[in-house]
DNA sequence: TAATTTTTTTAGGTTAAACTAAATTATATT
DNA sequence: AATATAATTTAGTTTAACCTAAAAAAATTA
């Protein structure tokens, strides 16, 4: 009745659910760039999935996820997530280490596999990186962050995540000892390089456009 | 330098490895047997791991690991028996429900990963099977352990894993008890159905010649 | 609106891993 | 030794997932 994914059909899922949630146009060439293939094996895939009715399709104009296909999709964002959890919590990996490792863990086939992990877990709520969890029943909290660059000047912030997931981002931003948790103080934003002055551990420090917008923070009263 | 192998290209590796230290034939059919496909494609195969090197092959001759297949394929082993301790001791999992997730997370490329699954395990020597589990070097524990069938009436043995994985022959032991690490007596073996009668648990019991053979044990003095 | 550029699809090929059926080699039986 | 049986290999297909190059459609720009 379920016939089950293959790992690519999987991936392919979980770029058009990841672009369809970011706004992002799901655009063929957009999800052949994310999946690192051509446009013409997109458009391939495509019409499989929606022969499985797990996304709607219409020549040139695009894809949009079904129930079903959501749901799909929503389940191996949490097993990713999860896994990614585990490997830091239990394994001692660094924040920018678990990635790849998740993008394997995350297609093994088990429910019972899923949920062991999760109570074992203590239910997380949120990954490494500060994104939220899909539970069992693909809840997951909304996340009401802003990049930094967005925060107006003299206002009080707690890091929250990131939107960039590359390892060198996250590298980066744990020598600068700006990882989630932390309150910092933005004070300015310089309009020269758009670079940000703020106070972390009631030290100033400047960071970059890029890293400002790439930076996610809740806003906090004070 | 190490062309990375496929899963199916491991999964022969494997099924090779095991019918080589296990002694019987490592034939064409025996091979194609034990991984569910047919003599034709295990040729194939053989082909291919034979060029890369790790087996020997000469028409109609069978193949022998070489070297360099042999270590790659303890890896591949040690990866499913540390996964298979994970699955039961930290996720609570039975002893004959984790086979069939192990064969899929023994598949994750990650040398980092076994090495902190390993630490954070506490480096296991046996899964939950009795299986002895490699370590980083490919050392694992001898097993002198002999079928309970094998036992001379009257001696003390411990139990000390199985020689079928079934979850059906797993799922009879625990209900019967016959758990890795209980003390059994051998008392008698019945000539009309090779039955063989043991105290557990200063109990009586008989089982059957098919669980006596299938059932591993270590020797006690006494 | 017409021309140009970009995006998407189609057509036709490749590769890994499977399969069936037929041919070949090895082993066992008479 | 001749024959029958079993194991193995070869030949020829199939399928999923990719690819390149060309065609078609849509979006931009002039
Ligand atoms: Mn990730
Ligand atoms: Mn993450
Ligand atoms: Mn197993
Ligand atoms: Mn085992």
């Amino acid at each position: 009745m379920m016939s089950t994914l293959s790992i690519s059909e999987e991936n392919y899922l979980k770029a058009i659910f990841h672009l369809y949630t970011h706004d992002a146009g799901i655009g063929t060439n957009a999800i052949a760039h994310h999946l690192n293939t051509k446009a013409a094996s997109v458009t391939e895939m495509i019409k499989k999935l929606a022969e499985k009715k797990l996304l709607t399709y219409e020549k040139y104009q695009g894809v949009v996820p079904t129930r079903k296909g959501f749901t799909l999709a929503l389940g191996i964002v949490r097993k990713h997530r999860l896994w990614e959890y585990f490997l830091v919590e239990k394994l001692k990996f660094k924040w920018d280490e678990v990635h790849d490792i998740a993008e394997q863990l995350e297609h093994i086939k088990s429910e019972r596999l899923v949920e062991q992990l999760d109570h074992y877990l203590g239910f997380p709520k949120l990954d490494p990186h500060g994104d939220p969890i899909p539970d069992k029943e693909g809840k997951m909290c909304a996340m009401n962050c802003c990049c930094v660059s967005d925060i107006k000047p003299n206002s009080n912030a707690k890091i929250s995540g990131v939107k960039n997931h590359s390892p060198a981002f996250l590298k980066h931003l744990e020598k600068m000892k700006l990882t989630i948790g932390k309150t910092v103080k933005v004070i300015d934003r310089n309009d020269f390089d758009q670079s940000v002055e703020l106070v972390l551990n009631h030290e100033t420090m400047y960071i970059s456009k890029e890293v400002a917008e790439n930076l996610l923070v809740k806003k906090i009263k004070g």
